[in-house]
DNA sequence: GGGAGAATTCCG
DNA sequence: GGAATTCTCCCA
């Protein structure tokens, strides 16, 4: 972010300090287009909140002329000030858009700092924050209403009027008790819009704009239900977080809780003593468990629930906001977008999941909700709580610092045991004899008990499609995307082949384009053929899929749910989606089909994500009386993360995994900021990824323990017909890595039809 | 010297 | 981000 740069570079000469003066100005940043902060003058009209609604205050909108052209372009206004200005240099606000301010100054200052930290405009900060509902008014219209002004008032009975209806609209008007539209006036005198115009014209009459909301809405209740009686632990978690609510101090603090240890009871309580304060609570969970039950877990707690998500229309999201800003609501439920809700007297933010990739946003202003959270609660005093069985390597490491508390909930609720984890070496011949398919002996064995004793099975995939690449196997041909030159995935059910990174189809070959061979082979297990398997093993036994593809229509995925949980289905498999949040009691077996697809990716994070990814789907299972068992099929048994998570030992995975980034500098060891240039044609966007990092190289010289590391093809090195080249950038802190990133970037323009994304904390490393 | 097109500057 | 201004190159 540029400094604010003064208009004089130097003190004003004697000459020109004649022309300063006091004058109200705004400091406006605009939405988009230029960077920086810019003065206008704020006329009187517009500064008077005895006026009107629409009087210019810090964190509202305005409209401003910008450029030589002055063409008129959305602003905030971020400052509002009195100062000694020369007034025939600036320009004047034009407008003020909106009527309620949408950001507070501790609002203002956290998008400053998002654009500081993330490396990106504040003004695109600003327009991510709000939401495009709020920005549009969406659900609002601008209607007209007429009043008769008090002097008009006074003098009405002896004017002369142009004619009788004037008069009657007049009367009607003035003695009526309100405000009325030129319609309703009309209607009640009789007349039309003429006679009314006319008034308007001599100023018998004055006209305001008002916002109205152009609908109702019905307010969502739910049964009521009353607090459960804590366990031990639990309460324990809930002593320490009251304690931090009382201290009036921004904590940390890491509700470190395995699958079924009662988390949410703890947030609720925390949440009832914040709302007993009469303050509000955020928070926050993955954008997939924000369905219909976890709403209304809150809503059965809480009178005024707010929530906020993507696949809300803009009308639902503005009312939402407005309903939060009123200061209406108690508890906002939310996305990662949530942390940004306008809540007066914020008291507490969980975030739920804190380890969950969806916190992080994936295009500009590519933030963090649960770093943003943990600003945001220190700016305003507040405890923040990041519930986890798994939580990230990052914040785990700030408990082991003291930066934060750690709060642990070791047992399931009603001590239920953690389910029996195994696993199921692939390498050995004696499994991979019994069949080609994806379900060892073992695993077939432990369904046939599992359903033979009425328990449910969840099966994990990670793999949508039928098969993964379809091959000639006489010349070696492999279809893969002409976007993308990844392999195809064959979709059996629509008999298509498709991209799983862009939109890309074509029908499957009948003869290897190539060689013209017949035998065209299709290899590689996904969730489809994992289901043909399944039907195939156990023909007597319902079984359904759970991925993507088949969850395309709204409410597909919680009906499967609501007939798996009736017990309908006895066999449930599917990508990772079946693998969060669940809960039924009857699973007795849990069966992960290949624990390593994400172990082997270039990715300094590999080894936390199959750790997460097998810990979570294990703790689908064992929530009832008959306990549970997991299957872990694998070719790297002796891979330390799984060895832990089928030991349960997050505590052991965490020691390790830290000890091999402590030694390699990544992240929490170190800072990391990843550039990807990218563009349609290779060669430029080649040059360009290698020019930068000319250029930020020259930036670093001098400077101790700074890595850059490329440009290398990206491990997606073409995606829809664009070539990506990365550069990644280490250091033991980030400030420097910014600065440098900052200084080889402005002033600097890629060519057209090349792109550039600073990723700040990257966790996408594809 | 001047015109066209590219590069750069600046916006309050 | 876009328009105005400045720079640069070529030709006469």
């Amino acid at each position: 972010m540029s400094k604010q740069q003064s208009l004089f570079d130097d003190a004003p000469a004697e000459w020109e300090l004649d022309a300063q003066s006091q004058r109200l100005v705004a400091t406006v940043v605009l939405g988009e287009g230029a960077t920086g902060e810019y003065d206008y003058l704020v006329p009187e009209a517009l500064s008077d909140r005895e006026r009107g609604e629409y009087f210019l205050e810090v964190g509202r909108r305005v409209r401003v002329p910008f450029g030589r052209s002055n063409r008129k372009v959305v602003g905030y206004c971020v400052a509002l000030e009195t100062k000694l200005v020369d007034a025939a240099r600036l320009k004047s606000v034009a407008e003020v858009i909106d009527a309620h301010a949408l950001l507070s100054p501790a609002m203002l200052r956290l998008t400053r700092w998002m654009a500081d930290y993330y490396l990106c405009k504040w003004g695109e900060v600003l327009e991510a924050v709000v939401p495009a509902g709020v920005r549009l008014l969406a659900g609002t219209r601008k209607v007209t209403l007429l009043a008769v002004p008090e002097d008009v008032r006074e003098t009405m009975g002896q004017l002369k009027l142009g004619s009788p209806q004037q008069r009657k609209a007049l009367d009607y008007l003035a003695g009526c008790g309100r405000t009325l539209t030129t319609a309703q006036l009309a209607d009640a005198v009789g007349c039309t819009a003429g006679p009314i115009k006319q008034l308007l014209k001599k100023g018998l009459i004055e006209s305001h704009e008002k916002r109205v909301r152009s609908g109702e809405f019905d307010e969502i209740t739910a049964e009521r239900e009353s607090p459960l009686v804590l366990n031990e632990d639990q309460q324990r978690a809930f002593d320490a977080i009251n304690a931090a609510l009382e201290s009036g101090e921004a904590r940390g603090m890491v509700l470190f809780g395995v699958t079924g240890s009662g988390k949410t009871e703890v947030y609720l309580q925390a949440i009832e003593r914040v709302v007993g304060y009469g303050r509000q609570a955020i928070v926050l969970v993955p954008e997939i468990s924000l369905t219909p039950q976890t709403v209304r877990r809150f809503r059965a707690r809480f009178d005024g629930v707010a929530v906020l998500h993507s696949h809300q229309s803009h009308v639902e999201r503005h009312r939402e906001w407005q309903r939060i800003a009123r200061g209406e609501v108690q508890v906002v439920v939310g996305a990662r977008s949530a942390v940004f809700a306008p809540t007066p007297n914020l008291g507490l933010i969980v975030v739920d999941e804190e380890h969950e990739s969806s916190f992080k946003q994936d295009s500009s202003p590519r933030y963090h909700a649960r770093d943003v959270a943990w600003q945001r609660a220190q700016a305003e005093e507040i405890p923040l709580v990041l519930g986890s069985a798994t939580p990230s390597l990052e914040s785990w490491y700030k408990t082991e610092q003291s930066e934060f508390a750690r709060l642990d909930l070791p047992s399931r609720v009603s001590n239920r045991p953690l389910p029996d984890v195994v696993t199921v070496d692939l390498r050995d011949s004696a499994h991979t004899k019994f069949s080609r398919g994806a379900i060892s002996r073992p695993l077939h064995q432990a369904m046939v008990a599992a359903l033979r004793d009425q328990g449910q099975v969840i099966l994990l995939l990670n793999r949508r499609g039928f098969s993964t690449h379809v091959q000639c196997p006489a010349c070696g041909y492999v279809a893969e995307c002409p976007a993308c030159e990844m392999s195809l995935t064959f979709h059996r059910q629509e008999s298509i082949l498709r991209c799983h990174y862009c939109d890309y189809h074509e029908p499957p070959p009948v003869n290897c384009p190539d060689c013209k061979s017949p035998a065209i082979r299709y290899g590689g297990m996904g969730t489809q053929k994992l289901e043909a398997e399944v039907l195939a093993r156990f023909p007597e036994h319902t079984c359904e899929r759970m991925d993507t593809d088949s969850m395309r229509k709204a409410g597909s995925h919680q009906q499967v749910l609501d007939r798996f949980s009736k017990g309908e289905i006895d066999i449930l498999l599917g990508t990772q989606m079946i693998a969060k949040g669940l809960d039924f009691p009857n699973v007795t077996l849990v069966g992960v089909i290949n624990a390593d697809t994400a172990l082997h990716l270039p990715d300094f994070r590999a080894g936390e994500r199959t750790f997460q990814l097998v810990a979570q789907v294990a703790g689908r299972t064992g929530r009832g009386e008959k306990g549970g068992r997991v299957l872990v099929q694998t070719l790297s048994p002796e891979h330390m993360a799984i060895r832990a998570a089928v030991r349960h030992d997050f505590e052991m995975f965490a020691e390790e995994d830290l000890t091999t980034r402590r030694q390699l500098g990544y992240p929490p060891f170190g800072s990391m900021i990843r550039i990807l240039v990218r563009g349609p044609a290779e060669e430029t966007a080649r040059a360009v990824a290698e020019g930068l990092a000319e250029r930020l190289k020259r930036e670093v010289t001098g400077e101790e323990g700074i890595r850059i590391m490329g440009p290398a093809a990206a491990a997606i090195p073409k995606l829809r017909d664009h070539y990506r080249f990365q550069i990644q950038l280490q250091a033991p802190t980030l400030d420097p890595l910014r600065s440098a990133v900052q200084r080889a970037t402005t002033r600097w323009k890629v060519p057209d039809g090349v792109f550039l994304a600073v990723d700040v904390d990257p966790w996408d490393m594809m």
